[in-house]
DNA sequence: ACAAAAGTGTTGCTTCTACACCCATGA
DNA sequence: TCATGGGTGTAGAAGCAACACTTTTGT
């Protein structure tokens, strides 16, 4: 930024701006992507879906903002909502975007795995808090639905090119759960021993427990557990196939 | 966002924060990245130097107040400014990032061709606008000089799978000219013929103008010339050297 | 003739893809 | 013993890196 209000730096010289934070939260469950949205107390959009999120308090970053609505507004559990990782994604400042003033949004996105349903009694505004598969998520309050489809890009790409898959899986994971996070996430479906040698020899990617094992679909060959490494990104990546293989 | 303030709808209630928009503009001139400053005239950090931008008016979006901004401030020519592909980099949030007031800025990153000095008398506030080379860098007010190093790693990994080069090039190039782009961005020497040869496999990245050449040092064989296509992202990715190669 | 820059060809290595096959477990 | 999911092996294709070599211009 630069330069300061013409008539000096009078904080109430100018039409008052909101900023708030939305938040995207994504996980995987049943071989869908689902997403956490609350449904609204108040109006406007009284009784509509939304992400979570709220306004941004005098004295907080977005950042600090955006993790402790999502503590009050959605059952998620504190240590999860401690260690999250979030990131931004884009900022929404379109002038009309809130009917009640001039609103602007910083929009966040993070992965989280499997969780049990949020305690459905959110504090603060939101009456309750559910994930929803995306396939057949209901009609969003104010640009939320822009908000979620941009999401959606973003995380699908990132998968590419980093490692933020095993965000999606519990502390220790199957390979097999990390191959449904991509195809559930891309719907595609990826060649498991190709997928397989690609995820072990990226360094860093994932470490083995070493002579831990789990059985998975009740059936088959108990499953070797991994924990996620301490790399970040996918070099070289792992591309997702063009056209839609499934 | 959801949920409004607790007493009500009255936009006065809260501390008012301030919304700013912020411009690393980048381009490539005599084999060093440059970025556009301009020179701070008024407190604070007054005779500074800092990126471009100013606060996003009441009824502007972010991405409109980007342009007039940059239009206003530093002396880019009118069409280029109207072209210009902004992308939004983060919004820097942190309270006390300008001691002002409360301000919430969005940052946003542009790539031009290497353009002649722009008027160094812009109008509104900066005093100067100049290109300046990276590496010989002032320190810039506020977290300006976070914000660039940020834009710089993002442009970096850009060039990997998009195909944003085509933009700090003219209308018309050669592929030297595009080599270079990725030489100086990068910091790294590539090989000349491979380089050639990935650019113009990549569906879409480059096409070519017909019968078009240009001597590009004075000596040596005319270079054919190109146009950027269609083409946005490049799949698979162009992938740099890990090490500095230079 | 020489230097400089553009452009072509070739070879060997690495990586990816597709698919066949073996292993361990529950029903 | 069969179905199910985990895991290994391998041959062909594709992509990439390194480098030798040819072409066209100005001096």
């Amino acid at each position: 930024m630069s330069g300061a209000p013409e008539p000096g730096y009078d904080p109430y010289a100018f039409e008052p701006f909101a900023v708030t934070v939305d938040l995207a939260v994504f996980t995987v469950r049943g071989g869908a992507l689902h997403v956490l949205l609350i449904r609204r107390g108040q109006e406007p959009y009284a009784g509509a879906w939304a992400l979570p999120g709220g306004f941004v308090l005098p004295r907080e970053s977005a950042e600090t903002a955006a993790r402790r609505e999502l503590a009050e507004e959605t059952g998620l559990p504190e240590q999860v909502v401690a260690d999250l990782h979030l990131e931004q994604l884009r900022t929404y400042s379109e002038p009309d975007r809130d009917p009640r003033m001039r609103v602007v949004s910083v929009a966040f996105t993070a992965l989280v795995p499997d969780l049990p349903e949020p305690a459905a009694e959110g504090g603060g505004d939101a009456a309750q808090a559910r994930w929803l598969p995306l396939g057949q998520a209901p009609d969003l309050a104010f640009d939320h639905a822009a908000i979620l489809a941009d999401a959606r890009i973003r995380i699908r790409s990132k998968l590419e090119y980093t490692c933020l898959a095993t965000a999606f899986c519990p502390p220790e994971f199957t390979l097999g759960e990390l191959l449904a996070v991509y195809e559930t996430v891309w719907d595609t479906v990826l060649d498991r021993p190709n997928f397989r040698r690609k995820v072990l020899t990226t360094p860093g990617f994932v470490e083995a427990v070493p002579g831990a094992a789990r059985l998975t679909g009740g059936r088959g060959k108990p499953a070797a557990l991994y924990r996620a490494g301490p790399a970040t990104a996918l070099h070289p990546p792992l591309l997702r196939p063009e056209g839609p293989t499934r």
